[in-house]
RNA sequence: CGGGACGUGGCGCAGUUUGGUAGCGCGCAGCGUUCGGGACGCUGAGGUCGUGGGUUCAAAUCCCGCCGUCCCGACCA
């Protein structure tokens, strides 16, 4: 083969950053901008990642008992209207249907940009006793928020998402239950199947979701320094049950009104994903999520050569590892090989006629560039080995990564200097004032997070000795 | 809405200062040579230069209006 260039520059370091992002995207065929300003158009690669993410959260969110079930995506203007901190926070970003059949709607009609208030109201039909309760109910769908700056899988209009709603007796039940899907479902996923390191806490009070007495968040680090929000879980109190009249009758047959939370993760993870693996040679993958996590090269195709690529198919798939057959010898090497790279398809196991000479096969990870001759007997095993191996060591460099990037800073100045670059970790009251945060906002940096010292979730803000991870954002 | 930039084949751009009738790279099609790390050569398809008006023998280029997009600020899974 003919030396080749490598062509594009892809480089995951600050002010490039976004721009390598998109590059990610177009070569990896993820996604495309969508007709609509801030719409996208998911592609069937990157929609099978899209599809890994639902089936491993929705095997975690049927682990915690809720149910699927399906709400309309419009919603009458007069639902929103009802809880009126969630009016304020949303109204601005609504999308408003105004006509329907051809005439004008006597009722504005809003595109859900959640759906706590349908939801709600239809809690309030099902739940009369406490026997009703917990009801814990998830939807997946879309969503509309008119964005004011979108990015594509990072906060478009439309995105999908799963929505988790439920109604408790007593605020310790729902309080408990937030807690229990931040940690079950949301972290184990992104920890053990993304492989992505989360800082678990609160947000500050003036950052909750709108409606919310607690938001509970993950908050990860991309490889520009900057911090994403994977996932939120939100207490909301007797909020949503005194505006929709969620009423139970307790033990004693008095009418209480119950305890709602609501929590949702996004198509927003696949763009997370991007900033947090990706690296010069595009998307990496870790083998938990990949829907292709093994390709198989035909070098150059011949009778022995091919045949030779069949039995390892069959052998790498008989050790449960999900393999994809590249036989398109017709193009250059160097182009597949580059493709699947970009793709991020965690191993590649290249067969032709130089490996069949002494009956081996090269595997290659994706994620080192580690390649190496192995027989062919032990080839299957090996693949199937190094999904976990790869798994693991993703993990561990994303989380150590993560770590040379945070600074620990006992000043607001501090924290400014090292969200220049990364996370700042910092004593809680150091920036909890007012005039504090008027000094981030200047300096394009938030409180991520609150947590205790030993990084568990506290009750609140006011605890004592808590800390606050602050950061640029997107 | 406040501040900045830009609209030229599918994508990314040059050309605009100093008007002369549109070009480059990538991609795409055909043929050939290649092909164990994004190959090369030749040939070819594809553009009313965002839009409306004006100046001029002549406008991508100069003038005026309009539309749209992007970046920075407020929002956010």
């Amino acid at each position: 083969m003919t030396a080749a260039k490598r062509a594009p520059v892809l480089t995951p370091q600050a002010e490039d950053f976004p721009r390598w992002y998109q590059d990610v995207l177009n070569k990896a065929e993820l996604a495309d901008n969508g007709p609509v300003r801030g719409t996208m158009v998911i592609r069937p690669y990157g929609y099978g990642l899209w599809e890994r993410m639902q089936t491993e959260m929705d095997r975690r969110i049927k682990r915690a008992e809720a149910e699927n079930a399906y709400f309309p995506l419009l919603i009458p203007q007069s639902y929103l209207i009802r809880e009126s901190e969630h009016v304020e926070g949303f109204s601005p970003e609504l999308a408003v249907v105004t006509h329907g059949g051809g005439k004008e709607l006597e009722e504005p009609l809003v595109v859900r940009p959640t759906s706590e208030t349908v939801i709600g109201e239809f809690m309030a039909k099902w739940i009369q006793s406490y026997r009703d309760l917990p009801l814990l109910l998830n939807q997946w769908a879309n969503v509309v928020r008119w964005e004011l700056r979108p990015r594509i899988f990072l906060r478009t209009s439309e995105f999908l998402w799963q929505e988790g709603h439920t109604a408790h007796a007593t605020q310790e039940d729902a309080a408990a239950y937030a807690a229990k899907i931040l940690h079950e479902v949301y972290a184990d996923f992104m920890v053990n199947v993304l492989a992505i390191p989360l800082h678990l806490g609160i947000k500050p009070s003036y950052d909750r979701f709108a409606g919310a007495i607690n938001t509970l968040a993950c908050e990860a680090m991309m490889r520009d320094g900057k911090a994403l929000q994977m996932g939120t879980s939100h207490e909301l109190g007797q909020n949503f049950a005194k505006a929709f009249d969620i009423l139970y009758l307790d033990g004693d047959n008095n009418q209480q009104h119950a305890w709602t939370t609501s929590w949702g993760t996004s198509t927003r993870m696949v763009g997370g994903l991007i900033m947090a693996h990706g690296d010069d040679n595009g998307l990496r993958i870790p083998p938990a999520l990949a829907h292709i996590q093994a390709v198989v090269m035909v070098v150059r195709g011949s009778g022995e050569v091919d045949s030779a690529a069949g039995k390892l198919m069959a052998g790498i798939g008989d050790h449960g590892v999900k393999v994809r057959l590249d036989d398109r010898t017709d193009t250059p090497l160097g182009r597949r090989i580059t493709d699947w790279e970009l793709k991020g398809v965690p191993v590649r196991v290249e067969i032709g006629p130089r490996e069949l000479e002494t009956n081996e096969v090269t595997v290659v990870r994706r994620d080192t560039g580690d390649k190496r001759r192995v027989g062919v007997e032990g080839a299957s095993a090996l693949v199937a080995e190094l999904m976990a191996q790869i798994q693991d060591e993703m993990l561990a460099d994303a989380l150590a990564f993560r770590e040379a990037n945070t600074t620990d800073a006992t000043t607001l100045d501090e924290v400014l200097d090292a969200a220049a670059t990364g996370f700042a970790k910092v004593p809680w009251e150091v920036v909890a004032d007012e005039d504090a945060k008027a000094a981030l906002i200047d300096g394009a940096v938030t409180v991520r997070c609150i947590q205790r010292a030993d990084g568990t979730i506290p009750e609140n803000e006011h605890e004592p000795d808590l800390v606050a991870y602050c950061a640029r954002s997107y």
